[in-house]
DNA sequence: GGGTCTTCTCAGGCGGCGCTCATCTGGTCC
DNA sequence: GGACCAGATGAGCGCCGCCTGAGAAGACCC
């Protein structure tokens, strides 16, 4: 915990900013944020991040330019490229650049904290997770899970949403924390989206008439417990 | 907690007072101001805030002192002293008597509101956190309690009234703090909403025929003890 | 272009939960 | 012992939070 993983997030978005600070800081990761170019090199030659997360278009200095002087000045640290979506071409030139990776916006959290692990994991050590709970087996790797010797196939969004809940049994998840991790970010306004998926969740980890491991917690959220 | 964080301001200047207490209101704190050490523990009996900031040179009781009252009081009470330039001797004091950060004087609000949410951050709930009174278990993730190898399921208000009891062990609560603290109502109307729903607790509670432990105080309030 | 899969919206339904109310109980004071 | 009042109790009601089934829209594949 002394030693956690540090991770820079540039972007002149606020908004994005506390998204994703929050969410990386709920996985234990510590962030350190920067508003502009020139204020993510000052921060990153601060804070040494091992992981930054670089909006290309920004006012001054903008994220090419802050990638070719990170790189100049420290080649070690991963850099994760967000673009706008009509953005496309700078992915090329992004990459070409010397980034790592990138990520179209808007995007979900789950899909940038796979970004980020893979990048974290490239630079440091490879596991093929397995995570359990009760009876039930999640393989991360292979999005897939397995229940008294059924094997379950799941969709994107309820594999982000299944993951989510095994990083955090047995803890109540609110309504908005989840949609903040399963969804899009900007995501605003009403839905039962959630309400839908945890309905396709259950009867897909409940088919053989197994006990239910979702729970609901009225006017909180949801919890994984038996 | 169910509703806003509190934070009772302790300043024999009412200029520091005002500055403090509009900015921690804007970010969406309730602020509770006291002009000096005496009216301090009065208003932190009273509305038994989650965080206090003391002044530590004060007329009557200064902060020190209020900090060893306080303390005394078995309050869990997050503490933030405020100390003059050239009272950097009291630092040190000050963390021994048991204040948990200190400020030095004079400051720009964003460094006291880092102070601050620091504070509430690392004193709130620590994840995975489990209050635990005589033999009753307080799961504040999972929101829901043990007892006697018993598993009680808690509604949401069930779970702010019990919360609150067991952030305040022993020490009886008035209704009015009470009230306060889950309904956030101003004790206008009549209603036994709280006499209802401390006999869900008890009912919950000693379902097995345990002990009492949520004991009446006729004419005053309630208290958590064996 | 037709078929399939996935995501999400929408309308309707149901029951849990928060709360009120009327009545009962017991502690306290004279 | 009787009167009074704070709190306890049981019953019940209405709202809204969540569930459910159906289907529209879009992506992808052949």
């Amino acid at each position: 915990m002394s030693d956690a993983t540090r991770i820079l997030v540039v972007d002149d978005d606020p908004k994005i900013r506390t998204v994703v600070r929050r969410g990386l800081a709920y996985e234990g990761y510590r962030v350190v944020e920067a508003a502009s170019g020139e204020e993510g090199l000052e921060k990153a030659r601060e804070h040494l991040p091992d992981l930054v997360i670089l909006d290309v278009m920004m006012p001054g200095i903008d994220g090419l330019e802050v990638t070719r002087r990170l790189r100049a000045a420290r080649g070690e640290v991963a850099i994760l490229m967000l673009t706008a979506r009509d953005e496309i071409k700078d992915r090329v030139e992004g990459l070409e650049t010397g980034a790592d990776d990138y990520l179209v916006k808007p995007f979900n959290f789950e899909e940038l904290l796979a970004r980020v692990r893979a990048l974290l994991r490239r630079h440091a050590t490879p596991a093929g997770e397995i995570l359990r709970f009760a009876d039930l087996e999640f393989d991360v790797d292979a999005r897939e899970a397995h229940r008294s010797g059924r094997q379950i196939e799941l969709t994107t969004t309820e594999y982000n949403l299944l993951l989510l809940f095994m990083r955090h049994p047995r803890k109540v998840l609110t309504r908005d924390v989840i949609m903040e991790h399963v969804w899009a970010y900007d995501f605003e306004g009403e839905s039962n989206v959630l309400e839908v998926y945890v309905r396709y969740l259950r009867g897909k980890l409940e088919a053989a008439g197994e006990a239910r491991l979702l729970h609901t917690v009225r006017g909180a959220g949801y919890v994984l417990k038996e």
